[in-house]
DNA sequence: AATGAATGAGTGTTCATTCAT
DNA sequence: TATGAATGAACACTCATTCAT
């Protein structure tokens, strides 16, 4: 078979399929996967909704793909990213940098990621959740690096790692470029509280309430 | 209105509306909103779906209602706690205590009232988010009032509020009690971190990447 | 609860669900069950598509209702026929009148009965299949007993009364009332043929082909 | 027909339409054909279901083809039977042993032709029809012939016919070869009930219940 | 205050069929 | 002759809600 042949219908599939992709992401970023319908995304796509089973068997197949992509360009974002870094750059600050730049270029990726976690089907849920502990990895490795090293104090990197992730996840929840903070004040802000969150010179709690 | 002769009634009903207050949270939590028919609700209850409509006029009010009682008891709570505390304490010792502990207590509240704003009608929502902002209020006038008096130090107190609220309410999407950390122990790692995150003594960051 | 007070809604629900099952009936005898939408037996009755599940939860319950109920049915009227009958009168005789008269006046449900064994999922079938092989085997009962007491000969009384079932209850795929031959008629000519076929005094076939 | 020239491209496109033919005789004999969807065939034959359209208009013209086939195959072989046959032998004892013999060896299309009558679209249930009509023509001449000759003794003839045709035809719905009895065994059976059936020298009923 | 039955719109998905390639 | 993508209608079933009782 001649490859130049098969191509018109290939593409065009696939640009059926990225339109789909597209569609539900930014609908189930929305309202919630729950809350949208084959037909809303049929529509959006410009297609009838029995078009859209020609690029995926379910409602759930389009979330899954949805969510599994967010987390593999995550990964493979970060991996582009370390290698290309100077050594003498403190690991922390670039994955906080690399975090708060890459959530707020992807906001609906991210919102739904997040979201939608409870309406994925159990081994869709199990995948995602491998990927997102992976991601999650990344950072407690440089925390307790960083704790051998005597570079920064957490009593629990785990904890830390989640105070910490969680803190940066929470920015595209709120921030809306052009009203006052730039994305690089954004980014110092955050890069000033995570280092002081993990530097060894400060005094303990004394009470408990 | 007589009492007596009323309450037989009256409690009956008031009854059947608590229990079904119960049974959406704990679906609403679950599922989400979109995700949860009024049947299942009446069937957890153990009622007919007509039935509900006794008691709220649809299905949204059982939401509204569900986010605002939510709001005010999260504000009376604190207004409360608050009130009876000695004054040498650390105002943001007592915000990170109280919220930790309201949050960890009251797990499904705190969930349905983050994941579902969307799914509230405008009207709603600005009455919700209003007692949110209200909320946020208390930890900025904290912060703000602390850097006056140079007890912390932070760039944007408003910043810095979202920062560790969002650090704080992270906690019960990962925290399970009883494997390993107490809820003391949680309460003292996040207060370490949010004291160093907003002390005065602290390098600030030199690059920015 | 007074009984009077609950009536009119119960036989309401009671009477939506008769006019279920007979335009089903009705419906699947002409067209066969997977031709059927449940959207035509809504249209039937006179109601929207979903108020029939109210009173059926699938559309295979109401096949499974009709196959059963018919069953239970044909069972139960011979029992009363066969109460009532004379010792001196030939069983065979009564049973393939009955058979015959029965089948002639029910021609829908038999039809449904014979022709939608296959739509039925397993478990339905199962208890559809034991009820016909209750009523074969009264027939069977019948031969063997008379083969014993030398009234009839059968070389094998299985075989025999399914030859005999199928003769007979191919009648109402062609036979129409009220042309030509009476339903009386029609008794006559098959008791003949049937008497033949299990006389005692006949010869038998001498090649086989 | 050019045989050599013609038969790659067209013994490629005969074959699939015999697949195509293959795979609905079995799928629509197990499931219906309103059960049966274009696709499902598709996919038994391999292929996507467009392919299909090359070779048959609609659905409708596969079971068309199917129904005709057989009704036709089927007189053809009583055509074929009946020429090579001994003029001594009784053309009643043919019959029966052709049309079960026949029968059991196409158990798919004779229960296909006898199921589906009623989604055959009106034109072509009435060819169909008319050829069902040309088969049990030969079986009601052979009795009134037999008649004629005092070899058979029948009060009426297409009643007979009828019967003795639903006794046959109802054997492949429940025997299965290999348990118990063999098909020879089957045929004897048979015959001699069909014998007795329209043999002369039987007694009369008298009641009528 | 609760029920059982209904509505009318909507759900995700499948249908037979078409057609450019 | 087969494919892959599409259509437009239909599928069985569920939805939130209403209402007479």
């Amino acid at each position: 078979m001649q490859v130049e042949a098969e191509q018109p219908a290939r593409r065009k599939g696939d640009e059926t399929a990225r339109r789909v992709r597209e569609a539900a992401l930014k609908l189930f970023a929305r309202h919630g996967y729950a809350a949208v319908s084959v037909r809303q995304i049929a529509t959006d796509v410009g297609v009838q909704p029995g078009a859209l089973y020609n690029h995926f068997p379910t409602k759930q197949h389009i979330l899954k793909d949805l969510m599994l992509a967010h987390m593999a360009d995550l990964l493979t974002a970060w991996g582009k990213d370390s290698r290309g870094r100077p050594s003498f750059e403190d690991p922390l600050d670039a994955f906080v940098r690399f975090h708060i730049r890459y959530h707020l270029e992807r906001a609906d990726e991210v919102f739904v990621a997040y979201m939608e976690l409870r309406n994925l089907e159990p081994e869709n849920f199990a995948e995602v959740e491998a990927a997102r502990q992976q991601y999650e990895k990344i950072l407690s490795d440089i925390l307790e690096e960083g704790v051998r090293a005597g570079r920064y104090a957490v009593a629990d990197a785990k904890v830390a790692t989640r105070a910490i992730i969680a803190m940066l996840t929470g920015i595209p929840t709120w921030y809306r470029s052009g009203r006052g903070l730039s994305r690089h004040d954004i980014e110092t802000l955050y890069l000033t509280m995570v280092r002081k969150c993990v530097a060894p010179e400060t005094s303990k709690p004394t009470g408990d309430g």
